[in-house]
RNA sequence: GGAGACGUCGCAUAGUCAGGUCUAGUGCGCGACCCUGCUAAGGUCGUGAAGGCGCAAGCCUUCCGUGGGUUCAAAUCCCACCGUCUCCGCCA
């Protein structure tokens, strides 16, 4: 949720972000006339009612008939402040509506434009040249191809159990999941973030706080027998975690690592990534989230973009880090920085990892506030980031490769394997 | 799944039966100050959140698990829901 005293104080701000993101800057004009509607009609209400409570106390004292009179008074006054009340609450709820409308306030330098405006930051690593290595004869083997030959990956009796987009992680499948995902956690530890196991049900209004059932509700699995939602990342519940609290930020940031799995319905990719685990119903994440003051959050982002680098590091990938033109943005980021992993297969770049600035959009909807060296209490900020997912199997696979199937095992990886260099096919190549 | 008890201002508790003086008392904790020759004791005052009005001082409204209802008036009465605990049953 924007704030509204932002939004009254520096409407033109408001409207140079919604403008931005290509969203309707009259909104911000609609919020400001029906907030002045709301404050009148909270300030009638209000006057109103202090009435009925000053009369009720003389009711209480009276006796006889002067108790009647009163009595009969205060029935009238009674009906009008139950009016006024529903007019204050309709004002309200007719503003509330209009702002949950307004994305967050994008920072400054924030590419405007859609999905293809992103601006490249930086490029780490070179992917390989395949050709060059293997011959020019050399069939690059995508992560599916590559995955069944090691007897890591079956996504066809994941479609017979559950149905497209699913798939089963085999063996040495199951175990670089599990290897990658606990390199993540290490990594958190190792950086102060709390280790934490997150339950992937939420409840609606857990669901609606971290702003996923906006523009994107669609993209959500809901059980309508128990009003509950199907996590699509640790995020919604790290979020969750502290709703409604006011925390002592003033000894740092608190920093969550969660592991969870996480669900996407994936609605509107239809044929789009159908080949393999790149877009899946269900994964695993290890996800960062931190809770810290309004004026850090820009350098926590950087520190949890750090750490992502540090991750991809970690697993050898060449990637390029992109700033997510404004347009691009979740509801309630203010900026988000991707970084991208080279796909040989496809030649393209796939995403890995996205770490959001949420500021105090977010946290202003959970009702997650700090308490001030003065003592007063205002919005906390929060950003998330990715640490380890799935997905990253795909990137680890295609660029480890070899000539005869064969992937090498980046050296981060090996503790986590028992040391294992190699993971080498179980039966021959082409068969 | 069944039965029962409980949910009050950071913590603990009073208030709920008999609705109005609850503007929610008290203790602890916390903060400021005072006193005191010393890691003691005591005293005074203050101490929740959200919102509205006002230049300001300040005033006002809402919140006693949540949401409805009854009433001129609800922490208090009624209903539903949520949560915690105890017991019983069932089960990975």
């Amino acid at each position: 949720m924007i704030d509204l005293r932002l939004l009254r104080d520096t409407p033109d701000v408001v409207r140079a972000s919604q403008t931005l993101r290509g969203d309707d800057p009259s909104l911000v004009d609609t919020v400001l006339e029906l907030d002045t509607r709301r404050r009148a009609a909270v300030t009638d209400f209000e006057r109103l009612r202090a009435e009925q409570k000053a009369l009720g106390k003389q009711v209480a004292q009276a006796r006889g008939d002067e108790k009647a009179e009163l009595l009969a008074r205060a029935k009238g006054l009674a009906e009008q402040v139950k009016a006024r009340q529903a007019d204050a609450d309709a004002a309200g709820a007719e503003l509330d509506a209009v702002v949950s409308r307004i994305g967050n306030v994008v920072h400054d330098g924030v590419p405007a434009g859609g999905e293809d405006d992103y601006v490249v930051l930086k490029h780490v690593g070179t992917p390989r040249d395949l050709a060059a290595e293997y011959g020019p004869d050399f069939a690059v083997r995508d992560h599916l191809e590559l995955g069944e030959l090691l007897g890591a990956i079956d996504t066809e009796r994941g479609a017979k159990v559950s149905g497209a987009r699913f798939y089963f992680l085999t063996g040495i499948g199951a175990r670089l999941e599990l290897a990658l995902l606990n390199a993540a956690m290490d990594r958190a530890l190792a950086a102060g973030f709390t280790p934490m196991i997150t339950p992937t049900l939420v409840k609606p209004e857990v669901m609606a706080g971290t702003g996923y059932l906006g523009a994107h509700a669609d993209e959500v699995y809901r059980l309508e027998a128990d009003d509950l939602y199907l996590v699509g990342t640790s995020e919604v519940a790290l979020a969750g975690y502290h709703a409604d609290e006011i925390l002592d930020l003033s000894d740092g940031p608190r920093r969550y690592a969660g592991w969870s799995a996480c669900y996407r319905r994936e609605a509107g990719s239809y044929g789009k990534d159908t080949r393999g685990i790149i877009r899946v119903h269900q994964f695993h994440k290890v996800e960062m989230f931190t809770f810290v003051s309004a004026e850090e959050s820009q350098a926590e982002h950087q520190r949890l973009l750090a750490l992502e680098e540090e991750m991809l590091g970690l697993v050898e990938l060449p990637y390029r880090v992109i700033d997510t033109a404004a347009g691009d943005l979740g509801s309630s980021a203010a900026r988000k920085f991707d970084c991208e992993a080279w796909l040989p297969s496809q030649a393209r770049w796939l995403e890995l990892t996205s770490t959001s600035d949420c500021t105090t959009y977010q946290a202003r909807r959970l009702g997650v506030r700090e308490r001030t060296a003065t003592g007063e209490t205002r919005p906390a900020a929060t950003l998330n980031g990715t640490l380890g997912t799935t997905r990253w199997i795909v990137a680890i696979l295609e660029n480890h490769q070899q000539a005869d199937g064969s992937v090498r095992v980046p050296e981060g990886l090996r503790p986590y394997l028992g040391g294992l260099d190699v993971l080498r096919p179980t039966r021959p190549a082409g068969a």
